[in-house]
DNA sequence: CAAATATAATAGTATTACTATCAATTTAGG
DNA sequence: CCTAAATTGATAGTAATACTATTATATTTG
């Protein structure tokens, strides 16, 4: 009986050492995400963390040189999955419509564990991810992280998303801008349907958000400057 | 001569003593918003706001329970003033497309100082709370902070622009959610313009992030559902 | 089995995020 | 103008955070 494996990586500046890379790295990537789902990235320290996994301070150190590294791997590790289930969803697709649609579906509906990847459990990295990471990237350090790579992952499904967009329309001017505004509001509708309903429109059920988003991308597709 | 002074208001629930009541509350205000602009959130403390102002942590405690508190304050400063702008752009216009086609520019566009209000710098804060505010409701106390009113002022300004767009179409379903997405699009993709230039297109540009947004909004109301 | 490497345990530092106390100063009311 | 009340400044202190360093003990690998 073989068992699948899914193996994910991630740029080694995101790292200090690669925590797949031993029983303990994994631990902290496990118990790290279920942590930063309980208590959230302010409340978040390595020192709890520690406690958590019966380790020390130190150790984890040794792998993430801050919690803020931490969170942008969990971050790229997030966009890096959603590639390969948007490379999937899409291949033998010809219709370019059809692919856009099954894109936007990958990215708005609830996703479930992926057994394939033992030690992080997806939809929680899915909660997580939705509420912090706009912070990976609203920092004064900002610049200085792009050009070590922190946020390669995410430009790449940019990337994918964006050439089914010009394949529907070559014209359309901001592809780049209209992939991100999706993608953002995708994770912030939801968020807002929780916890400030008046900032949205009833999203937690994600066929809305689906619609909602779909509509959105396809009316702006088409009819751009008519 | 008359001057002609405009009075922001914010609910009580956003600070301990009214900053605008006293002339240290006011420089908290404004070196605060300044500090803010050159180190970001993380950065800030109320250690350093106090050297700079030449004051103590203790007295600006007396106005603020802490940073978070401070930021929020500013959020709905930022977002009363807005509500001013907006409606001061959209009064005796009577088609509502042009009335929408008003908002969205003052949405965009870059903000200049406003010499009514003296202490605060509109254009600084613009930026500011561009680079910020999400991290206002991105949190866990949201329901809490939600509860005593610390959105109420964002709140306000969606309102408004959710009953100009059931004007142009009344069966569209996602008002409050395509104002959301519309507005916090607006700050964050001239961000990536100037951060992550392959997270948008060139939205240094004022007009372009208008022409973008203006498109995506009225495309959505005009064809929905179609 | 030895050498290299990883981890745990412990300690320590500077900074953060506050709270408390009290004297000096400013302000407001009569 | 004087007194009482309120505000601010100065100082101190605490617990937690965000690290760094050292060394002994495991564990892994060649």
């Amino acid at each position: 009986m073989q068992k699948a494996v899914l193996q994910i990586q991630v740029q080694d500046t995101l790292f200090v050492k690669d925590p797949t890379s031993s029983t303990i790295g994994k631990s902290i990537l496990e118990h790290g995400l279920i942590l930063l789902s309980e208590i959230g990235l302010e409340e978040f320290t390595f020192k709890k963390l520690a406690r958590k996994i019966s380790s020390t301070e130190s150790t984890i150190y040794r792998y993430f040189e801050n919690k803020h590294q931490f969170l942008s791997y969990l971050f790229n590790y997030y966009w890096a999955w959603m590639d390969v289930n948007i490379a999937f969803a899409t291949t033998n697709i010809d219709d370019s419509e059809e692919r856009l649609r099954r894109i936007m579906r990958v990215i708005t509906q609830k996703v479930d564990n992926d057994l394939r990847t033992p030690f992080i459990d997806e939809a929680l990295l899915q909660e997580v991810i939705s509420l912090e990471s706009s912070k990976t990237f609203l920092s004064k350090k900002v610049d200085e992280e792009n050009k070590a790579g922190y946020f390669l992952q995410y430009k790449k499904v940019i990337d994918r998303i964006v050439s089914v967009m010009l394949e529907l329309n070559p014209d359309y001017s901001y592809p780049n801008a209209l992939v991100t505004t999706i993608l953002e509001s995708s994770f912030h509708q939801r968020y807002f349907s929780n916890h400030l309903p008046k900032l949205s429109n009833s999203m937690d059920n994600p066929n809305r958000l689906e619609n909602f988003l779909l509509d959105l991308c396809l009316n702006t597709l088409y009819h751009h400057g008519k």
